[in-house]
DNA sequence: GAGCACTGC
């Protein structure tokens, strides 16, 4: 029987009415509602369905197999009769089975296979509030449903948290008749939050460590849970809560996803003494301990997003939403009244987001975007999203599947369509079609399949030589780190999957029997998608097909090591390859890329390496092949190099000196070698700078000739003429550099500028005066000419060049060659600063004649 | 110089 004491039961009258109605609900109810177990049979009752299936999206396969359970036991029934579930590699339904719990993944797959989602009457979605992915690309794709030819098709959600406007707004065909929400209390106990009082700079273990001392001391009774970021601060909180001899009256258990499931089962099992455990996000949706009464929330999570710009995966630490936080408070108040201790103040939780990012906008969408693609979705931005994804994630997404030859002109290929059948990332499904033409399917599934779960081997600590040892015995390869996992996997699956013999070796075996059951079903949907040729045998396979096929999936994720151990990939990103990498080659592809926090900054990881060799390239993608011959100015040498370089999407992978040089490059390197100040050239003398500064004058005061001026690429491109052919700098340097110079300038150009700005000019003593034009750092802008005053009183007007534009600087001397004064304009010189000198020069320089 | 959590015919 439905347990009706639930609180949920009180909507029943609504929920049904509405859903007869209509064929939109949402539901806000709170955890110990009973939403989950009992809406689906209130709905099954009543008829709501008609004929059809109800179908409730869990988010976690637990949650579709114990909640599956529960309702076929209350209702009297076996399980996969009336109620069923259905999860990766487990299904429990029958033709007679009317609610069904099954994971998101499991209602894509129907979607793909049925368009229109025959024999389903209504599709619940549970734990909306989580906004999965996958959840949020199933309620666009069964909203577009509803709205096109399953008007008949009911949609409920079921969120934990209030808000709900969002969803029964986007769900509206428009603003008026959005869709009804009904709110249902939980049936949770009331929990006291406790705030920091001040901005406390200690490391959060310390903080969290002398919270949960303060609840001991305070006398209150119950178990204690502490939320962390991560592995390292759950260690350092245990070491903490050790320091404060809390070992002696509690235990201290530590909870996250890389333990062993015998230990993650310490943190749920009754204990005699009191327990305090400190897990990480674990704790906060995906598992829960009963009996907690106190949580002790460091306000932290490590947060994995998707840099759609870098294409690189990211994992930080970062502020947890205030929708979190009341998550991981509700975990005190299950059974009893509790207490929450925050450790950060009350002003920083105002300046915190309300909501987690939902993942749409934080994952790589390769798959998700292929999916729309083969739904006829034809632009993924514009889709009736809740949430719009990010454009750019969208554009990675396809440029990535275009690379992989999964669309084309932006629409799925046939290779496309074949490689959504693999429930697997696009590179990985594209690997698995490059290994059915190479013969090793087998290896390729095994790959998917150890990188699709957890990480198979346990993490290194900073000196565990123990498991060090362990490890070695699986990296017999230096090609390919997939070698190492496959061999840990086929040891895991000799020994059975032995426990005790795993965690020697260093492998998790729970995580290997996963990897097997990936692996088997893989190996299954590839014979059934013809992808392995019956009777193929391993004896004939080619040693370096799988790293091929490697290679066909990751071909925009190769890297280069470079001279200082970082390694150099497409697009600029720079990594440092993972230390427990045995990948000792200067090429190779990269399965894994993420920046992570380190002690010393951000940090990209680069792990899942595989050697390639460039002929390879040449063999599977010669279209992203580009070779350039680039002269380089060697500076030890002081020669230039002809340097032949081969690029795979933008990245160097071969370069090779050539003997043969490109006359032009040659002098183009040289020419920009001295440009970066590598060298001096004595050539490059007061005639030349002379030429220059005439130029720029001539461009500056008659910009209507248009001259083209002497700026420093024209400097770049004489200099290239002039070393047009040489390599070595010795010979450069005694080329004859002005009549390259001059060939900056027309003919006829050079006659205007001898005529316009000439060398020099004409003195009324007969003589000729030369001029020095200005160089460039030099203030004042005219032609200068040194002269005696007493050679000068036979000039009548003020010498000017350049049709009259460009004055002549006169520095005026004395007899003896002192400088006296200089002017642009001498008639008016000659009046009115003249006298002011006249009896002074007169004295001192008696035998001249002084007007 | 180093590590969140989930999940798919």
């Amino acid at each position: 029987m439905p347990n009706h004491t639930l609180p949920v039961w009180r909507l029943h009258p609504d929920i049904v009415r509405i859903l007869t109605r209509g064929n939109q609900l949402i539901l806000v109810a709170a955890t110990g509602s009973g939403k989950t177990t009992q809406v689906p049979q209130m709905l099954l009752d009543a008829g709501v369905a008609g004929a059809g299936r109800i179908v409730i999206l869990q988010p976690r396969r637990v949650a579709a197999r114990t909640v599956a359970a529960r309702v076929a036991w209350e209702r009297g029934g076996r399980l996969g009769a009336e109620v069923g579930y259905q999860v990766r590699f487990e299904e429990h339904l029958s033709d007679a089975s009317r609610l069904c719990f099954v994971t998101e993944g499991i209602l894509l797959r129907w979607l793909q296979n049925d368009h229109e989602l025959r024999g389903v009457g209504v599709v619940m979605f549970d734990e909306f509030h989580e906004r999965n992915l996958l959840s949020d690309v199933a309620l666009a794709l069964v909203k577009r449903l509803q709205r096109t030819t399953r008007p008949d098709l009911k949609i409920v959600v079921m969120s934990a948290t209030l808000e709900a406007e969002p969803v029964a707004c986007y769900l509206a065909e428009n603003r008026q008749d959005a869709a009804p929400i009904l709110v249902s209390e939980g049936r949770t106990f009331p929990v006291s939050i406790n705030w920091a009082q001040y901005g406390d700079q200690r490391p959060a273990p310390e903080r969290a460590a002398e919270a949960v001392a303060r609840i001991i001391a305070n006398g209150d009774p119950g178990d204690i849970l502490v939320f962390m970021p991560g592995m390292g601060e759950i260690n350092s909180t245990i070491n903490a809560l050790r320091g404060a001899r809390l070992n002696e009256q509690c235990l201290l258990i530590p909870l996250h996803g890389d333990l062993a499931p015998s230990e993650q089962d310490r943190a749920f099992q009754p204990a005699e003494m009191r327990k305090i455990v400190v897990a990480t996000n674990v704790a906060e949706t995906s598992v829960t301990i009963d009996g907690v009464c106190h949580v002790v929330d460091a306000g932290l999570a490590r947060i994995a997003r998707y840099d759609a710009e870098r294409g690189i995966q990211t994992l930080a630490v970062e502020e947890i939403s205030r929708a979190s936080a009341d998550q991981r408070t509700g975990r005190a108040g299950r059974t009893s009244p509790g207490t929450c201790w925050r450790l950060w103040t009350e002003s920083n939780h105002l300046a915190r987001p309300a909501k987690n990012t939902p993942e749409i906008q934080r994952a790589d969408l390769a798959e998700t975007v292929l999916l729309l693609h083969s739904l006829g979705v034809k632009r993924a931005v514009e889709f009736d999203w809740l949430d719009q994804p990010d454009i750019e994630a969208v554009e990675r997404a396809e440029m990535l599947l275009t690379i992989l030859g999964a669309l084309a002109g932006g629409a799925p290929t046939p290779v496309g369509r074949q490689m959504l059948r693999l429930p697997m990332h696009p590179r990985f499904s594209r690997m698995l079609l490059e290994a059915s033409r190479r013969g090793c399917v087998a290896e390729a599934a095994q790959c998917a399949a150890l990188v699709s779960g957890r990480d198979l081997l346990m993490r290194l600590g900073k000196d565990d030589t123990q498991l060090k040892e362990a490890r070695e015995r699986f990296e017999e390869s230096t090609q390919s780190d997939f070698h190492t996992l496959m061999r840990a996997h086929e040891f895991a699956r000799s020994c059975k999957f032995d426990l005790n013999a795993c965690q020697r070796a260093g492998v998790h075996a729970q995580t290997a029997r996963q990897v097997e059951e990936t692996f088997s079903q893989l190996l299954q949907i590839a014979r059934r998608e013809r992808l392995i040729e019956e009777g193929t045998t391993m004896a004939n396979l080619d040693p370096e097909a799988l790293a091929k096929c490697l290679l066909a999936g990751f071909i925009d994720q190769l890297a280069v090591r470079h001279e200082t151990g970082d390694c150099l990939l497409t697009e600029g990103r720079i990594g440092t390859l993972a230390r427990e990498s045995v990948v000792d080659a200067p090429l190779a592809v990269i399965a894994g890329i993420r920046e992570v926090d380190g002690r010393g900054g951000r940090m990209t990881l680069l792990s899942l390496a595989t050697a390639v060799k460039p002929e390879w390239i040449k063999e599977i993608f010669p279209q992203h092949l580009t070779a350039t011959v680039e002269h380089l100015f060697d500076r030890t040498h002081k020669r230039v190099a002809a340097i032949r370089q081969e690029r795979c999407l933008g990245l160097v992978i071969t370069q090779k000196h050539q003997r043969e040089v490109e006359p032009a490059a040659s002098g183009h390197a040289l020419a920009e070698a001295f440009s970066n100040g590598w060298f001096d050239l004595p050539n490059l003398g007061h005639d030349v700078k002379q030429f220059i500064a005439r130029v720029n004058l001539i461009c500056a005061a008659l910009p209507e000739l248009e001259f083209p001026p002497f700026d420093a690429p024209a400097l770049l491109a004489a200099l290239t003429r002039a070393f047009a052919g040489q390599t070595l700098l010795k010979e450069a340097q005694t080329v004859e550099l002005r009549p390259h110079f001059r060939r900056h300038l027309a003919p006829e150009q050079l006659e205007w500028l001898d005529e316009l700005l000439p060398l020099s000019i004409p003195w009324p003593d007969g003589r000729k005066l030369k001029l020095t034009y200005p160089e460039p750092d030099h203030d004042d802008g005219w032609p200068t000419a040194q002269v005696k005053l007493n050679d000068s009183w036979g000039l009548k007007e003020h010498p000017m060049l350049g049709e009259g534009k460009v004055p002549v600087r006169l520095c005026l001397l004395l007899p003896d060659g002192k400088r006296l004064e200089a002017t642009t304009d001498f008639p008016k010189w000659k009046a009115a600063n003249y006298p002011k000198h006249r009896a002074t020069i007169k004295a001192k320089y008696p035998g001249f004649a002084w007007p």
